[in-house]
DNA sequence: AGAGTATTTATACGCTTGCATAATTAGAGC
DNA sequence: GCTCTAATTATGCAAGCGTATAAATACTCT
């Protein structure tokens, strides 16, 4: 049987929708374990049981291989969140603290993610096509954050108009992004669960209002 | 003259502190410019005008070079933020006030810092002696701005006991950070000075204190 | 001025990387 | 079951990487 040579590795054909997504998740393990750096051409072939050259066949360039596995990030956190709230209460104070405790919290308050995002804002700098991405990433982020926040005014009572709301989005999406950002970096250090109740309490604060629908002022 | 060969490059011997700030300047040039892949040996060498061995004089191994300019530039940071202090009034709530706004804006706000942050960020997951570096770095800030918290609280006549001020350092930091993100990564979507002030504000509300010295509530 | 040394240059090695390309084969369609 | 094609493997290449090391040289000290 082995007589000869070597055999040549047996293999099947997959459909295209699942082999890019096998790529970009094996993509996805190895930054995860050793960073951007670490996520070769030939380590993740390795990791997604192929060899190298195929992955050229489904993406033209290693950096679009790369660019599709920061947009699967993304989109994976936005969905996550986006979750959140389907299970939520009705009321928008709720549903506001639901999403805010969401993206605080596991799975998208994780240290894998931000290597991903980090190696991909330091990429942003060069690449204009990836920074126009990230941009508007960020900016629906802040849009659907915005309709939460006006929501939660209206049903508090409060004034809720396109200006304040404005400001109201952009301070808590800083909060959002900063917390997440230590949680990712130094978990270990906060409590369980301390960053999303910081999170709320400061929220809670800036837009004047109680996010806990029982106790909200009228 | 030139008829044999080329001639060996004639140098200048540095002293070695110089030389070390050369070198991670270099480094920080190339980073800026073309991310953390970009600032290979050679180039950076190229950069510093000098021949790619001498690094390894001064730096054991290319990741102590990487290591010492992430250092550098977290340190001029702080060091900037801390000259605004300098600068500042008496009075805590000014204090605190200048301390915010010279974080969210020029020269700290910038886009090459986020680039620099960003691209080491990546590499803490991987690199233990990193992350420590990181922490530390972000304790010492978060312990900075949690000194400044305490005393605008006190002089705005306000309870300033540990508990709540470690609660309000944690929550104030992730304002400044993701304000200064924001700031780094779409400077241009944003007004003059707007950033700065929204935060200025957050703090304000979730201190629940203003921080003009002026109309502070006693 | 001459010797000694720390600093700097120059060169090369071994490895890994992304990418190209030719050879193979699994699976669909007739 | 045969054929045809698209998917996959296998192999190789040129470039660039970090690092090692020996030779050269600028400066210090006497």
């Amino acid at each position: 049987m082995n007589a000869q040579s070597a055999t040549r590795k047996t293999f099947r054909r997959e459909g295209e929708d699942k082999r890019r997504e096998d790529l970009i998740a094996a993509t996805l393990e190895c930054v995860a374990e050793r960073g951007l750096a670490g996520a070769t051409v030939r380590e993740i072939a390795q990791r997604a049981d192929v060899t190298a050259g195929l992955i050229r066949y489904y993406f033209p360039t290693k950096d679009d291989l790369i660019g599709a596995a920061y947009r699967a990030v993304m989109n994976r956190m936005t969905v996550q969140a986006s979750d959140a709230l389907q299970n939520a209460a009705d009321d928008p104070r709720s549903r506001l603290q639901a999403f805010v405790t969401a993206n605080l919290g596991a799975p998208i308050m994780d240290p894998h993610n931000l290597s991903l995002w980090a190696g991909f804002i330091a990429l942003v700098h060069a690449d204009p096509a990836m920074a126009t991405a990230h941009r508007d990433g960020y900016l629906g982020f802040r849009d659907e954050l915005e309709i939460l926040i006006r929501e939660a005014l209206r049903a508090a009572g409060k004034p809720a108009e396109r200006i304040h709301t404005r400001r109201h989005a952009i301070a808590i999406n800083a909060i959002i992004d900063g917390l997440w950002l230590e949680g990712c970096l130094a978990g270990d250090i906060f409590e369980d669960g301390e960053l999303a109740e910081t999170g709320v309490a400061a929220i809670e604060a800036v837009l004047g209002i109680s996010l806990q629908a029982e106790g909200g002022a009228q």
